[in-house]
RNA sequence: CGGGGCGUAGCUCAGCUUGGCUUAGAGCGCGUGGUUUGGGACCACGAGGUCGCGGGUUCGAAUCCCGCCGCCCCGACCA
């Protein structure tokens, strides 16, 4: 039914996935009305009511969960004098292809450029050197929600845009144990998220060096499987050793009375989250969102013909939208005029709305209700009284369900493999994650992208030591990565 | 940055090759009135456009020429 070219579809039209699945998330993402491209500014993005509050629940929950772990919220310039990003040589060499540089103020050429944070490990050291003078000044930990701007050569929508929105941590500890720990366990505060909340399962794991954040001494990651096979990087979290520490004087001392630099960390999720959010679950009729992340979760449909039924529906409709509420979720009893039922039918799938209540005089007449579930499955019945309880549950049982179709998708789409020629037909072909071997060579993981554009998304935290050959080069290896191809 | 596409009504586009037959059009959307309402309703009337910008050619340019700007898509980079 997405291809019908029935001029009244015209844009709302949705290309299936089997089809192109690029164009697909442009137009779930364009129906579902989460956001549309700024197109007088090139790579931005409006990010619209629907997508906004989506990302004020990801916002809730990961705020409460960083609290919960001792951070506290705080605010940084959002730019940053040109020298700072200076300070640290491999973090400039990073991000200079990437800076947005502001070179005029007020009508004057300024005497130093400014840079729009791409990031703000540079300006947050500043303040940490000014902060910490002490070891009872530590562990000292900061988060940050804000924007950042990151020139980037090819923008797509929430994926990869030049201004997005996202959380960036920043801590400072008095041992390099301490920071790692500290590391791992935001790494693990995604991963948990991304599972409960996302319903999307990922792969936990370290950056090898060549894919590590500029600066770091080592990144960790989250790598979730699209539909379509690749990889998507959905958070990192990085251990920075003490080189912003060292970059931005940032010196404590210790109980011993020596004068030590700090280890920091660093570790950000963005809007990115709703790509893969979308890029999960979607469908061919549009978006499909896990309960736990869907700002409506209800809509309740009215159906009548006289005005009658018309108040005598509503009123049913408006008694289980209350019920449902007060039970916690957030309802729309759809009591528009203008348009018939089936295209209320239509929109709030295309929005993703986990499930749909139609109530009708036939309905009121038996006494029960009629329930469709956006993840799939016919439409059923359920008796009123017991109705307003069954949908509470019905949401679990959505996420559930969700999360698990995706890990099956995953691992329906994971391969072992030790044959570097078998690699090669599998990155040309459908795709997934392949575990293969890897000796540690960073010219076997060169050779790699050359030849597949695959990369090696991670290695899997607590990965099982097994001798199998490097996949590329023969020799021995210790352990299986994943390679994907990446977003 | 390389390759491709596009800029005409709120949106999607036709018209451009062969300049005048257009007083710039269509569908969708929007407004008003009526009939409708269990999977995208229909009829009637109506509002809405300096044809991306700047030059040029011509009696006459959305259409031809030159220059500029912008956006989107496909590749090399990232959260």
């Amino acid at each position: 039914m997405a291809e019908e070219s029935n001029p009244r579809e015209q844009g709302s039209k949705i290309t299936l996935r089997a089809k192109d699945y690029a164009q697909w998330y442009q137009d779930v993402v364009r129906c579902a009305d989460l956001a549309e491209p700024a197109e007088v500014v090139r790579g931005c993005m409006v990010i619209k009511p629907h997508g906004y509050a989506i990302w004020e629940k990801i916002q809730a929950e990961l705020d409460r969960r960083f609290k919960a772990l001792g951070h506290q919220n705080a605010y940084f310039p959002l730019f940053i004098p040109e020298s700072f990003i200076r300070k640290e040589a491999e973090h400039v060499e990073g991000f200079s292809p990437e800076l947005a540089v502001v070179t005029i103020g007020g009508g004057k050429e300024l005497a130093e450029r400014l840079i729009v944070r791409p990031t703000s490990e540079t300006i947050i050291g500043h303040f940490f050197s000014k902060w910490i003078s002490s070891y009872r000044d530590l562990p000292l930990k900061i988060n940050q929600w804000a924007n950042v701007v990151r020139w980037e050569m090819r923008p797509r929508v929430f994926l990869r845009t030049t201004e997005f929105l996202w959380q960036e941590g920043h801590t400072a500890h008095a041992s390099h144990e301490e920071a790692v720990e500290e590391t791992l366990q935001m790494l693990n505060v995604y991963e948990s998220f991304a599972r409960e909340f996302m319903a999307m399962p990922v792969i936990a794991g370290r950056k090898t060096p060549s894919e590590k954040f500029a600066g770091a001494l080592t990144s960790y990651t989250i790598e979730a499987m699209m539909q379509d096979g690749r990889a998507l990087q959905a958070g990192t979290s990085h251990d920075l050793g003490q080189n912003f520490g060292k970059a931005f004087d940032v010196k404590y001392l210790s109980k011993e009375g020596k004068l030590e630099y700090v280890w920091q960390t660093s570790w950000g999720v963005s809007t990115r989250l709703i790509g893969g959010l979308v890029m999960c679950h979607s469908d061919d009729n549009g978006l499909v969102l896990p309960p736990k992340l869907a700002p409506i979760h209800v809509a309740v449909v009215p159906i009548y013909k006289s005005d009658g039924e018309r108040t005598s529906v509503l009123e049913a409709c408006n008694k289980l939208g209350g019920a449902l509420r007060n039970r916690g979720l957030s309802v729309i009893v759809d009591d528009r005029d203008e348009c018939k039922p089936g295209a209320k039918f239509f929109e709030w799938e295309r929005k993703g709305v986990p499930a749909r209540v139609e109530i009708g005089p036939k309905d009121l007449a038996k006494g029960h209700v009629a329930v469709k579930r956006r993840d799939g499955g016919d439409r059923f019945f359920v008796p009123r009284d017991g109705a307003p309880d069954r949908i509470l549950s019905l949401m679990d049982e959505i996420q559930d369900s969700l999360r698990k179709r995706a890990l099956e998708f995953r691992e329906s789409h994971t391969r072992t493999c030790d044959s570097f020629a078998e690699f090669v037909e599998i990155m040309a072909g459908p795709e997934g994650f392949v575990r293969g071997g890897w000796c540690g060579d960073a010219a076997c993981e060169a050779k790699v992208k050359e030849t597949t554009k695959a990369t090696i998304r991670c290695i899997p935290l607590n990965n099982p030591k097994e001798s199998c050959p490097c996949m590329v080069c023969g020799k021995p290896a210790e352990e299986r990565v994943i390679y994907a191809k990446a977003y």
